[in-house]
RNA sequence: UCCUCGAUAGCUCAGCGGUAGAGCAACCGGCUGUUAACCGGUGGGUCGCAGGUUCGAAUCCUGCUCGGGGAGCCA
């Protein structure tokens, strides 16, 4: 191999091996190229903690068993250098992930400079500084490895049922839900808005396609200050034509429940080295428990809240309803005043709409909000004026209701707030990579 | 925007009117099974910024800046 600066030792070409698969080389002598996470040492015996993307091992360096160039190599590479090592594959029931590496060679590819994240505590505002190293760390691993997890099992779980990715801009010409604060941009000369949801190209897509989704980033210039927000979140956003709410419910309610089954299937260890506990996942699964916004509301009322009917459930509400349940909960119906302008009205009684919002159990809160939408031209146009909206702005939405119009629903779920769930973790900013907060663009 | 807590060594913190401290990290030395390894030693500071009170301020007061937690808004 190539020695890169400094003093190398040659290194045997081996068949390079993922530390994920180790299990499957016991006895064999393999390379790992990675980086060193962490090393103890003790005269003539190291330990070296070698992570390489899949997982983290140990490579144990005996210094009678070892060239002295090579052993000196291993006693004084620093934290964080990369490096390759050949090793025989040992099982130990010492090794945290069962098995460990006999130390045969190492090469450093390029020493370290004094790395900044000790593994000792730190505090929030300097691990944010340093997130672009922060995330090789072994819970942020753990954390991001689960949301790959959740991101794929719920793609999966669309595509195999017939759903299209349809790609909705992230340059808008006008808000989505008009509540929400926008970032406002240049567009040629014109005001031009980051995306907030891309559920109304969605509409647009399933009035072509059928069953679709849209995955991406949405942006919120609101400033929330909390563990529960992000200023820029990823949400996936699935909409079907010619389902009605219960329809909804029954998509969304096998969704969640196949991506907290695929966690628990291929992040296991993931989740055991975050403590998260796993028997409160492993109940997950269809049937959710429903109840109406009224029936909320009288919980509240029972758990003595003072609450008015017709307002929004704030954080504490949610936990309060969501805390009767060991699933995720959805609570429907809410009033018209309290949601968006799309929303299909219940029959029969206008004041409240055909919507579920989805509570995650243990107190975490929304992770989905869905409803059907309001399919009438006429009805589209008296709402959008009641919210002030400018028609023209919404014609092409407008259109949807004008050829071939159907009733449809769709919902839009929280990547960040479903992995923080499903992790069991304290903050939704661990549950991205390089989170976008209040004051916080760096790095 | 509001409420609340905080800012002291590279990091995490103690000190709360009288000479600037500890642990970790770094560096040097020791140790053949370590799991945030351990033991001994060395170097390391504009106590967030500005003003005030005082013989004397990291410490008390005022303002500002930055950050944590929470509320509202939402996924």
């Amino acid at each position: 191999m190539r020695a890169l600066g400094f003093v190398c030792v040659e290194v045997r070409q081996l068949q390079v091996t993922r530390i994920a698969d180790l299990s499957r080389h016991e006895g064999e002598e393999v390379g790992i190229q990675g980086w060193l996470y962490n090393k103890r040492s003790s005269g003539s015996i190291s330990f070296l903690i070698i992570r390489d993307g899949s997982g983290f091992v140990q490579a144990v360096a005996v210094k009678a068993e070892l060239a002295p160039e090579v052993y000196e190599l291993c006693d004084t590479v620093t934290q964080e250098s990369s490096l390759r090592i050949t090793g025989i594959v040992r099982r130990d029931a010492r090794a945290s992930g069962g098995y460990e590496l006999t130390l045969t060679g190492i090469e450093i590819v390029a020493l370290a400079q004094e790395y900044p994240i000790s593994l000792k505590e730190h505090g929030a505002d300097f691990l944010l500084d340093h997130r672009h190293l922060w995330i090789r760390g072994p819970r942020q691993h753990a954390a991001l490895m689960v949301r790959n997890e959740v991101i794929a099992a719920a793609e999966g779980w669309l595509r195999s049922n017939g759903f299209v990715k349809v790609d909705a801009p992230i340059l808008t010409p006008a808000a989505c839900e008009g509540t929400s604060t926008l970032f406002e941009t240049d567009y040629f000369g014109e005001k031009a808005y980051l995306s907030q949801s891309g559920q109304l190209y969605a509409e647009a897509a399933a009035m072509a396609f059928g069953k679709v989704y849209v995955y991406g980033p949405t942006f919120r210039a609101e400033k929330s200050k909390t563990r529960r927000h992000l200023i820029e979140f990823w949400m996936i956003e699935p909409e079907v034509a010619y389902a009605d709410q219960d329809d909804n419910m029954v998509i969304q309610e096998q969704f969640v429940s196949h991506i907290v089954k695929s966690c628990l299937q291929n992040r296991r260890q993931e989740l055991t080295l975050l403590g998260r506990d796993l028997s409160a996942l492993e109940v997950i699964e269809p049937p959710f428990p429903r109840v109406t916004y009224d029936e909320a509301v009288d919980m509240l009322h029972a758990a003595g809240f003072e609450f008015t009917w017709g307002d929004d459930f704030g954080a504490p509400h949610e936990v309060a309803i969501s805390q009767g349940f060991n699933k995720p909960v959805f609570v429907m119906n809410y009033p018209t005043q309290a949601k968006a302008f799309y929303m299909q009205p219940m029959p029969g009684r206008p004041e409240v709409v055909k919507c579920a919002d989805l509570l995650a159990p243990e107190g975490y809160g929304e992770i989905i909000g869905g409803s059907e939408r309001i399919h009438d031209l006429a009805l589209m146009e008296q709402r959008m004026k009641e919210h002030k909206m400018a028609p023209e702005a919404y014609d092409w939405y407008l259109d949807l209701r004008r050829y071939g119009t159907v009733p449809h629903s769709g919902f839009g779920m929280g990547i960040e707030r479903t992995v923080a769930w499903i992790t069991g973790s304290e903050h939704i900013r661990e549950m991205i990579p390089f989170p976008r907060l209040l004051n916080r663009i760096y790095p």
